[in-house]
Formats: structure tokens, C-alpha cells, sequence
DNA sequence: ACATGTTCGTTGCAGAAGCAATGACTTTCA
DNA sequence: TGAAAGTCATTGCTTCTGCAACGAACATGT
């Protein structure tokens, strides 16, 4: 018997991965007509505080240029403030500007509705799934 | 307090995705230098012998022109065979040549390998966790 | 102090994705 | 039958990704 390309779990996890995250750029997309990068550098910023490139880069699984030109976007936007470190003059410190915050207070309700719907849908094994996703993101 | 991103299902989702897939894209690359769509287009040849552009379009979750085009860089390479449909002359038939056949046998057994691997990683509840794939990548 | 190597953010560029439009063909229905 | 609508694969075109290269700023070792 030949290969079943629907039982294979990378397949499955891409297929569900970009459903998922289409259902949810949909809503941000309404709410503040951001992109995908551009959500991931508003959320990261909204829990770390001020943070450089280079970590939102190490965190969040984007490419350095993609971080770069999201935050670019952004800035311009309004949403946050890139300023020079004090004592590196290398890093460009990032924070959410008051109205990135006012932004993030209602998507992050947002993501918390659209969690919720997940988690229901996935039944009491949510749990269980998170950390399994845990365990394949872990290393390389 | 404000929004973690880590918690977030629909990211955790990506990255788990993103990293999983990189991992075994590692792997027909170096065996037969394919991309992702091509990997995708072959897997489902093998499994459902000849069929159209669309039924892969639609099975397998890639835009219509990235299978043509995908379709059209297998051909030049030989994996497989472009032909007319017998009585619906707008169909295309794609089907793998022998030696697509015999790659897929090659890879096929690659892939086994990997998904063993995929689940000694997850434990003892891979099967949980692909049963929650399929519930999200269900209905959009 | 100074040369070498590293790290940071940005930019250039080749390749890919996504979407609309096109041309060829088929179905439908008046 | 014949016109309108629908379906199929391909092709253009814009946008984005991913990688390498670059200039600027620090670190290290002599």
C-alpha cells in the first residue's frame, strides 16, 4: 500500500495551523487591518514591555527582515515608538504607544473569545493538545 | 494583565507547524530537492493514482496555481505525466511515472520513519492529538 | 590603541504565495 | 440549437517571505 499523505501529522498540523490562523487573521484583520507578523510584534510587545528586534525575532519564529518591516508598518501606524538604547546603539527599543495599547486591550479580548472557541471545540483534551504542541515546537 | 502570546493556540499551532514542516522539508530536499507543494502533489499522487488539478487543489489545501505550477515543475523533472482527460477535455490528468512511483516508494518510507519519530516525541498521545487536528482543520 | 571578529537592524534581491483575469471547454436551459 | 453561465487549468501581477549582504556599533585580544 502506498503512502497516506492524510494520516501524516506535518500535513495535518500545516492544514490545521493555516486554517486556524486564517479564522483568526480574519478578526484582527477587521478590527485593525493588521497583518500576520504585525499581530505577533503587537502581542509580544504588549506582554514584554520595551524589547529589541533581535528578541522579538528569537521569540516569536519570524525572520529578523520581517520583524523589521512589520515594525516599520506599525510605527507609522501609530502603534508603537522604535527610540535608541542607552548605553547599546545598536538596538532599537520597541514599546507600544498609548493607542497600541488601547489596540491590544481589544484584541486581546479578542484572542480570548476566539481561545475560548477553540478550547471548546477541542473538547477536554485542549490541555493536553497545548503541550503535545509544546513538546514539537520544542527543539529542532 | 495583558495577552500572552505563548498561551495562544493559534500561535503555538504555526510555530509547531512551521518547525515540524522545516524539519521534514529537510529531508526530500536532500533527497530529491522538492518543495512543499511538490512533496504534496506527489504524496496524493501516489496515493489516488490519476487525477486532476482540482481534486488536488481541493484535497490537499494549495491554491490552484501553485498545484499547476507545482504539476508543471514535476513534469520537466520526470516525476510525472501530464495528459487529456477522455471525455472532459478541460481536465488534465496527472499521474506519476514510473519513476515518480519509485521516488514515492523511496520517500514514502522516509516519511513513515519521521511520523514514527513524531510520535515517539509526543508519547502516548499522538492519537489524541491527531484527533484534535482533525477537528480544527475541519470546518473553516 | 587598534585590528579582528561579532552582533544589531536594515535593505536588496530571487523566488513563492495569493488573487484576479483569461482562454478553452462543457453544461444548462430557453 | 444556441446563448448564457459555469468549470478547468494556466498565466500575470502584486505582495510577502527568506536569505545574504551591508553599514554601524560593540567586544575581544594583543
Amino acid at each position: 500500500m502506498s503512502f497516506d499523505l492524510d494520516g501524516f501529522l506535518p500535513y495535518r498540523l500545516s492544514v490545521a495551523a493555516a486554517r486556524v490562523s486564517r479564522r483568526f487573521a480574519a478578526l484582527y484583520e477587521a478590527e485593525a487591518g493588521l497583518t500576520i507578523p504585525e499581530w505577533r510584534v503587537l502581542a509580544h510587545l504588549a506582554r514584554s514591555g520595551s524589547v529589541s528586534v533581535r528578541d522579538i525575532h528569537e521569540r516569536v519564529a519570524l525572520d529578523k527582515s520581517v520583524v523589521s518591516r512589520a515594525a516599520s508598518r506599525l510605527e507609522t501606524a501609530g502603534w508603537l515608538r522604535k527610540s535608541g538604547h542607552e548605553t547599546d546603539r545598536r538596538l532599537i527599543v520597541l514599546e507600544l504607544t498609548p493607542e497600541g495599547e488601547a489596540l491590544m486591550a481589544r484584541l486581546g479580548a479578542i484572542a480570548a473569545r476566539f481561545q475560548a472557541e477553540l478550547c471548546a471545540e477541542l473538547g477536554p483534551g485542549a490541555e493536553a493538545f497545548a503541550a503535545a504542541l509544546s513538546r514539537l515546537a520544542g527543539e529542532g
